[in-house]
DNA sequence: AATTTTCTAGAATTTTTATTCCCCTTCTGG
DNA sequence: CCAGAAGGGGAATAAAAATTCTAGAAAATT
């Protein structure tokens, strides 16, 4: 009790997987018996460690449970549940050939103890949004949104508040790709005016995030329900766009500082724009 | 022992992951308030509900434990952990559900022989974006920066046709952390009104990219020289925005289809915005 | 070979966690 | 506007889990 410990521990314990699993191939033959033996089931299976609880892996790696106990404190840990979240942390982001890149990312990452600078904070939230993005839209739902798209007459954009910025980005990209639109900014509130014209001939975009701009939505839904083909990009199937869309993108940005990517949401309205401009070109 | 119980409950909840969720969709609106808004916790992050405890899930749904509880069972699970089972099965094979398999699938299809898809292309060249970004910008201009600008009455912003999307989400941003900002969107040609009333005690930001729109060029001018500091983001030291700047960043976009992106932009306006809110609070 | 040190198993304890239950609040239908 | 029902919050409880402790076994050292 009397020992003062040093602030910045050298032996402090990885907290990442690819840190830990490394550190035990290195330390396990030093380690002793029942330790070592933890140590490669450890290795070996990385899920269990996850999942189970202390009982049920002991179980499976033939040692007592107290004994997880005294491997974790070993190497380190204040514990068990301590070791586990990093087995855990492994499993909620998993993009496998990611890890390495955001690896490279945390180099400079710590700013002092470990607390990522702004900018790093939100690069690498945007890198992850990035990531899922890739993962998570079906390539044919983007197709198919490119050739409805396509054939509409005049590309109606609609987004206020946050996703205002993409509507806008769409706007001036789909202008440069010769594509007509009209961007509804609802400038004077003038949405409805705006969007009055839009006709089954017509298509609509529309964006919103939690929490639903209520002009994105009401004028989504009156602008639907007369017939005007609808995209939607939003952030959940429960959004209110979902209803009246033909076809909808989930995208699901990460955050950093209580302040949500753009990144994510960005590169799929570019990509639906190139999209388009590609299927009027006759392709 | 001897009862014969039926295979097929037709209440019975669904034992795999994409059955639950397309279960929690369909049914989220007949739900109560606060099950629904589990509902919607659970579809939007997965992940916690496998690895979360009760209490843990309830504080980041907004709901209390025993909510979790009621939930689950009104599904027809048995209780939480019953339900919890699922969200962990989904994570333990490790490509989740069939769903998302046959998507990364149809990915391998698209970008054969290493022709990457649109979308792939975008997230690669804004990931890019973001990586340059880390290396190019200088924390301590960052720094500096945020301080000349918290010190501002009010935030001016400028940018015009593809900086436009950063400056009006900088104007979103900066409302919520509660800094004065006026947007100058330029409607109506009234730029010069709207930037009219900007004097020394306040502070501009402007943004603009090759090539550079003239009004965001002439109203930066004009204003920098009625003695307004100015902090500039832009993408090349000879830009027509650094000469008058009190302080410029470079940002460098990677692009893909003659398109580039705008993620680095993005994401140093965002922790510029926190930054400068950062300051206001502490200092 | 004796003695000290390290290691381990298993019981005991403490902490954490899910679940239940009660009562107040909020809807709903008459 | 009222009565009844359904929903929701929060404390109390029971269950389960992690952790600590202790005695004894194994290993290392002299």
């Amino acid at each position: 009790m009397a020992k003062a410990e040093p602030l910045a521990d050298p032996n402090a314990p990885p907290r990442d997987f690819a840190g830990l699993r490394s550190l035990l191939i290195e330390r396990h033959q030093n380690l002793p018996k029942r330790l070592a033996q933890v140590a490669r089931f450890a290795v070996a299976h990385p899920d269990e460690m996850a999942f189970g609880t202390a009982a049920s892996i002991a179980e499976q790696a033939a040692v007592q449970p107290s004994t997880l106990v005294r491997f974790a404190q070993t190497i380190g840990y204040q514990g068990f549940s301590d070791l586990q979240e990093i087995f855990r942390s492994r499993l909620r982001e998993r993009w496998p050939d990611y890890e390495e890149r955001l690896e490279s990312l945390s180099h400079r990452e710590r700013d002092r103890e470990g607390v990522p600078s702004l900018l790093d904070g939100f690069a690498q939230a945007g890198a992850t949004s990035l990531m899922r993005l890739r993962e998570s839209i079906d390539p044919d739902q983007l197709s198919k949104a490119a050739r409805l798209l396509s054939t509409a007459d005049t590309i109606y954009l609609l987004g206020q508040r946050r996703a205002f910025p993409i509507t806008s980005y769409l706007a001036y990209a789909l202008g440069k790709l010769g594509v007509k639109s009209i961007l509804i900014d609802n400038v004077g509130t003038l949405g409805a005016e705006q969007s009055a014209f839009a006709g089954a001939q017509d298509a609509l975009i529309s964006i919103s995030f939690t929490p639903y701009a209520p002009a994105t939505i009401d004028l989504t839904r009156v602008t639907a329900a007369r017939g005007v083909p609808l995209v939607a990009i939003t952030d959940s199937p429960f959004s209110p766009l979902t209803a009246s869309a033909d076809i909808w993108f989930e995208v699901v940005e990460a955050d950093f500082a209580a302040f949500r990517s753009l990144s994510a949401s960005f590169c799929l309205a570019m990509a639906l724009a190139v999209s388009i401009a590609e299927h009027r070109r006759g392709v």
